[in-house]
DNA sequence: TCGAATTTGTGCGTATGTATC
DNA sequence: GGATACATACGCACAAATTCG
């Protein structure tokens, strides 16, 4: 029964989704069934079921089976600050403010309890880390350097105010920090102060960062660690700390695209101020 | 007839998503049929229609009516640069380097031809512009500011190669380059130049940007402008220019999130490099 | 504790409209 | 026009999870 003039199960997907976005339909409350969209739109079966499904798959609701469609948190409430550039705790801000909302430096209006759970290892690289750890210009690399060498592997989940709201693992060639008081990032004098800190303790001077952006559908452990649906999209940051043109540390940050922003500031370059 | 072991459909989606990872379907190539896929994997229509549309939802594959479905081109092939504060062209370097690829500052390796279509016009601010450029402090804001004064609108569509990009809205609010040679971005001495370069022609020195990247699924507008399946997720970043406190541009910029990356360069404050 | 009702997930077949070739 | 392919639509069936009396 193929309709040129508009698709029935548009009705329905349409109404729905105006009653969540203005809130008739609260975060938390239960969707109509489809037995009640059936008896409600007067629409076949299919059509409430493909009208759920896009609801789902737009990440608007979340199916449960045997109890019912839920609709899901507004996004895009709290953001994630990557203008400082210390690593992880207090160095990734955590607010609630509305975009562009000013505050002066360091004052997060609704800051949350940040907590993480860590654990490190010593591991032979996977070739993409060996990669982005490898000496500055592939081209100029030292021949001497050993690039398969071990590196010190921390992963981290951080939550805020008990939610999980970040993965990252970060990469360290072990061999800069080896028999040093940092050489374990979360323990020591420096525990918890991030990268540049720890690095400036042993005399390495970080004087660059560099992150790739990139989205993604979220993999099934991520999902998993992070409390989302599977498959919904995260934001994952590829970082890399550089000190001259020797990289010291990389990292994997992947984060809740549909819960999160990511802000960046910037000073520029030459000015006086 | 729902077995519960494992759903019909995974098989034939596991299978198609495999081949197409492995290059076995390459881009632009047909992915078999409905029919063919009932022929050939012994399923009912069901599991073959949803399979497709798992994969047209994950961005993989692109159904067209009447003719069949073929795999996309893969994402994550370019960057965009952020490092540098001009815009639009040449500031926002476009190139095709492998993850952290060193180069030299400025230097890009597989530089693409970056073009831009611009229209301006001088509107009324819609609420949320007004609000991003309103005052910086808004409880100290001077009384005497009219927040309602028009700004400057320019809207861009960026291309490189011909394929387009990237869509960018910019506003200025009016007053600040009245009557200057600037007035207009893409007119005068500086058209093209970026904002930064603009401000300081007439005495204004921007010293600081502010940019949030969030996720969210296209806009039909956007789709169609960008080429973009409806629904494919776009990268949204909301840019803030500013003088000391005070908002001197801000813009929306839009880029299809499976086809780039962004890359973020920062010098570490206080280095001596 | 148990079973009945409800709801989602998955699956089948079939049919028609419309776009493409 | 005809063949093919996708989009939409109907109805039905059963498994698994949840809820509740």
């Amino acid at each position: 029964m193929g309709r040129s003039s508009s698709p029935v199960y548009l009705r329905v997907l349409e109404d729905l989704r105006m009653r969540i976005r203005e809130g008739i339909l609260a975060p938390g409350s239960r969707v109509p069934s489809r037995n009640a969209i059936i008896a409600r739109y007067g629409v076949g079966e299919t059509a409430a079921k493909h009208a759920l499904q896009v609801l789902t798959t737009e990440g608007l609701i979340e199916a449960r089976a045997g109890s019912g469609s839920y609709v899901r948190q507004p996004p895009l409430s709290r953001h994630l600050d990557h203008d400082r550039l210390y690593f992880p705790g207090s160095p990734f801000g955590l607010g609630e403010s509305e975009p562009f909302e000013q505050s002066g430096p360091g004052d997060h209006p609704a800051a949350r309890r940040v907590t993480w759970e860590h654990q490190t290892e010593h591991v032979v690289p996977p070739p993409s880390i060996s990669r982005r750890l490898g000496s500055g210009s592939p081209r100029t690399a030292a021949p001497g350097t050993d690039a398969a060498a071990l590196v010190t592997v921390t992963r981290y989940l951080l939550t805020a105010d008990g939610e999980p709201v970040q993965l990252a693992t970060s990469y360290e060639p072990a061999g800069l920090t080896e028999g040093t008081a940092v050489a374990l990032p979360e323990q020591g004098p420096l525990a918890g102060r991030g990268v540049i800190e720890r690095m400036a303790y042993i005399g390495i001077q970080v004087d660059q960062v560099l992150e790739e952006v990139t989205v993604r559908q979220s993999l099934l452990a991520e999902a998993d660690a992070l409390a989302l649906p599977p498959g919904s999209p995260v934001l994952h940051i590829e970082r890399l700390h550089l000190s001259g043109a020797d990289p010291v540390e990389t990292a994997d940050i992947v984060i809740p695209a549909d819960r999160f922003r990511l802000r960046y500031r910037f000073a520029i370059p030459g000015s006086t101020r």
